[in-house]
DNA sequence: AACTATTAATAACT
DNA sequence: TAGTTATTAATAGTT
């Protein structure tokens, strides 16, 4: 269709090929809008030329996101979809984990309680003293290693001597309170809801007995501390 | 071209209309692909039937997905992209959250404990201790509610008054159990770890007095409770 | 970019 | 659904 026949091959000259692109590119776009049109189909039709400019054609009753969706539904390789689903999973998994751990600090910290039975109930509280024990023996250490540092610098120096015994003065009178509070604390806690009457101390399993069982151990008064 | 002259208008006979679209269909792809090798271009052509059915053309030089990449960095709308990114968002958010909650639980358990300071160290101490005692007062209701379930049963039924005694026996021994698995417990953290010798036990905040204040009300012993 | 001789596409028909 | 053909549409080479 031409003043002549032409071989469908590569058009060598470089001019005639870019005419021959503009002409014929137009010509694909007149026919995929006819055939919208005329059997009310979707065309989509993409196209970079060899000068690599980019043009493209969507027929108005869809877009090309959505036709290019159907091509991925259609052939089946869809690596945007996998990785997505993929990720999806994960989030659902870590929200799930979340919401697990979350669940098990709020039981540590004694909210939602309603659903554990008794056994449950006494194994969390034995957990949750063990746990406080292990918090005791790392402030223990915590302090011992303080204390030692102290010693030290006291031997060295008589104005930090002086700064130190304030610093265990501090420390000693924040003991006292801590044992206060926490006692005034428990009494008050204790002393209400007990609608039926309060049933036997021993059956809770409460401590009925000192818990530092190093009480009467003598010789370590704060004097003892201050001057080592 | 054709016997006559047809203007461009969705075609109303269906089959008419199937017939043109094979036709046509046809007549796109082979233009696409003359325009593909005439002009050294990448062409992608799409379409989907008005009866749903799909079809493509791609130029063997390239991709759909190739082609497809390239539509969307020149419009620049990525929606893919956008998810992705959201969704990788929102994956490292949850992941961070994760290792904050699973440190927290870590904490209360009594491990990781290194990087907290005495101040830390004893508002986590206390705040255990204020959750144990939420534990501890559900217990006691929920001893108190099963205790009266115990009680209307036993009023209606000498059989079930039997196990139920049982019950609260086996309860009672419970509770003398964790009362010295606690203090065993308790005797055998503390003795250990005094490289520096015992500090005074009023500096730590140790209970030196017991836990539970009624203690001493009288008239709910085991027996009150078993026969009321 | 416009023209036009020629080929190619296809609408209607079989 | 496929083949035929009269006719229109597309376009290669030219201006």
């Amino acid at each position: 269709m031409g003043r002549g026949k032409i071989e469908i091959k590569m058009i060598e000259n470089s001019t005639n090929r870019q005419v021959t692109y503009s002409k014929r590119r137009g010509g694909l776009f007149k026919k995929a809008k006819e055939l919208t049109v005329l059997c009310d189909a979707q065309v989509c039709l993409l196209m970079v030329s060899s000068t690599s400019k980019f043009c493209d054609y969507c027929s108005p009753s869809t877009t090309t996101q959505a036709i290019f969706d159907r091509y991925q539904q259609t052939t089946g390789i869809d690596i945007w979809k996998e990785h997505y689903d993929n990720m999806k999973n994960q989030l659902l998994h870590l929200q799930a984990t979340n919401m697990k751990l979350r669940r098990e600090i709020s039981q540590r910290m004694g909210e939602e309680l309603d659903d554990l039975d008794m056994n449950q109930l006494r194994s969390l509280e034995e957990d949750l003293e063990t746990c406080l024990d292990s918090i005791r023996e790392r402030k223990i250490k915590q302090i011992v290693t303080q204390t030692e540092t102290y010693k030290k610098k006291v031997k060295s120096s008589e104005d930090q001597h002086r700064i130190l015994i304030r610093q265990l003065e501090v420390d000693a009178r924040f003991g006292y309170a801590c044992v206060d509070a926490a006692v005034n604390r428990y009494n008050g806690g204790a002393a209400m809801d007990n609608a039926g009457g309060p049933p036997p101390n021993h059956i809770y399993g409460f401590r009925v007995q000192p818990s530092h069982p190093n009480l009467q151990v003598p010789g370590y008064g704060i004097h003892e501390l201050r001057l080592a």
